[in-house]
DNA sequence: CAGTATCCATCTTGATACTG
DNA sequence: CAGTATCAAGATGGATACTG
């Protein structure tokens, strides 16, 4: 008898798994870009400061709770800065801080491939269907 | 009495983001590189042309079922190809495609940001955890 | 203007069991 | 070995209503 069963293997993976999420940088930066909105609110930030309503109508479709919610977690992971400004009524500026503008060569990058290879991902896409 | 009220406004805005999004190829590929296993998937045939059984080791925690249906992602994609070899019992290498290795650099880029800035990420979050 | 709070539908994920 | 099928649970996102 062995002295552990195979739950008890795959409950010892899942935990070293976890153990090396959590410390892999690449892993990290890559949840924080799949977001479905950061890489439009990045892209929306990359020509300067924006205001929260201008924002909300660059990025048509977004909800409040999710430009909102974006916005925070860029925010604490100090890739955008917010700065309130105290009139009537309110008015708030989002901009990228130093390491949010590190950050856009990437996303131009990740652009170019897109702009270069999409299609022929498109064509596969279309053959594998086909075949299927 | 407006032609449109809000509602209908805010649909049609809703349907012109669909529209820019379906369109738009640099979305299409964070989409596809945002799956939690697409990245980890790739950087495992960095090495070199793998048995499904490799793999699901190489990724420990992934399930039979994610693994699966990211390598079918993949390969409708035309990322990375599937052999199978008829013998008893079967075996099933995946490899990447030349399209699929041309998506490397860009992995690597994107590992080598975070490697350099996720410290610097990790110490926004904290401060703005204390913070607030 | 710039949010917050709540509810709810949906999508994703994983565990489990079975198969050629 | 390399999957497929099914089901339950948690995460996700959007609509809506309200506020300093």
């Amino acid at each position: 008898m062995p002295t552990r069963d195979a739950a008890q293997r795959r409950e010892d993976a899942a935990q070293a798994y976890d153990a090396y999420l959590a410390s892999c940088p690449a892993r990290q930066l890559v949840d924080r870009i799949s977001d479905k909105w950061v890489t439009l609110v990045i892209s929306a930030l990359a020509d300067g400061p924006q205001r929260y309503s201008d924002l909300s109508r660059r990025i048509a479709g977004v909800s409040q709770k999710m430009l909102t919610q974006t916005l925070r977690s860029l925010e604490r992971d100090g890739l955008v800065s917010r700065q309130v400004t105290p009139s009537v009524p309110v008015r708030v500026d989002y901009e990228l801080t130093p390491l949010g503008l590190t950050l856009m060569p990437l996303i131009l990058h990740i652009k170019a491939w897109a702009e270069c290879h999409m299609d022929k991902v498109a064509t596969a896409r279309q053959t594998y269907d086909a075949t299927k």
